[in-house]
DNA sequence: ATAAATGTAACTAAATTAGTTACGATAAGA
DNA sequence: TCTTATCGTAACTAATTTAGTTACATTTAT
């Protein structure tokens, strides 16, 4: 929904309402109302208050990528994430097996990150 | 967990019960054992049941990546989901962001897959 | 003053997940 | 053959997450 909203913002060009956008994304604005805070306190859009209030991008659809939207909206540091049950400390896997494999899986997450920060806003638009 | 407990397998080199395993991992032996469903549904454990039954790997821990148990146990195709809301037919961003999107976000998650396919279970054995 | 918009809290409903209990089926071994 | 240890799986619970919804205070243009 956050890349929906976003292109849309790039797309119109304008001023636009938290209402106008809910029909493009076809959900309640209240939710892309949620979605722009965040989108906002990313830095990656303005919003005006008041009458004749709305959102815009603070920056130019060159210049924000998919990797900038998903990090916007994401709370999770992790793509997937280890579980959490205790140790048991009489077993090598149980106390290690973690560590390893949190460092194969940023790796992985790593590459997964490059790709979407070469994709542009303005690539969606044009590919429309 | 799915991966603790494949580690576990391979480290362990034999038969393991469903409760050993979950002694390792920190949880119940139900949750072990649906898991090992999955996996032995993939192919990638044998199961013996009844008494002596137990868990041992079905192939060499060199042939068996974090690709290949991430996708036994993971029922979403994609790692990240476009929304599903209905399409608004006057919006060409509505109508058309999503196809957009899911070719980009499936080449990312390839490039992640692609990193998951190198690291094979004995890679974590070693590095433990 | 009024109207139209954002920001946000509080609530609901649905979906997902791990954990748990229970029990049938299977197979080894006395 | 009986007993026992084990898997396979269904059914339930509790916790968490998510989208959607209602409501309302705040802000700003006219």
């Amino acid at each position: 929904m956050a890349v929906h909203i976003m292109t849309t913002l790039a797309y119109v060009g304008e001023k636009t309402s938290s209402e106008s956008l809910a029909l493009s994304v076809g959900t309640n604005p209240v939710v892309v109302r949620r979605l722009l805070g965040e989108l906002n306190r990313a830095g990656l859009i303005r919003a005006e208050r008041g009458k004749a209030g709305g959102f815009t991008l603070a920056r130019g659809s060159k210049e924000i990528s998919l990797l900038d939207i998903y990090r916007a909206v994401t709370d999770e540091q992790d793509l997937v994430s280890l579980h959490e049950n205790p140790e048991n400390r009489k077993c090598p896997v149980s106390c290690n097996v973690r560590g390893v494999l949190a460092a194969h899986l940023q790796k992985a997450q790593c590459v997964f990150e490059r790709e979407l920060e070469k994709v542009m806003l303005v690539d969606l638009e044009r590919e429309m």
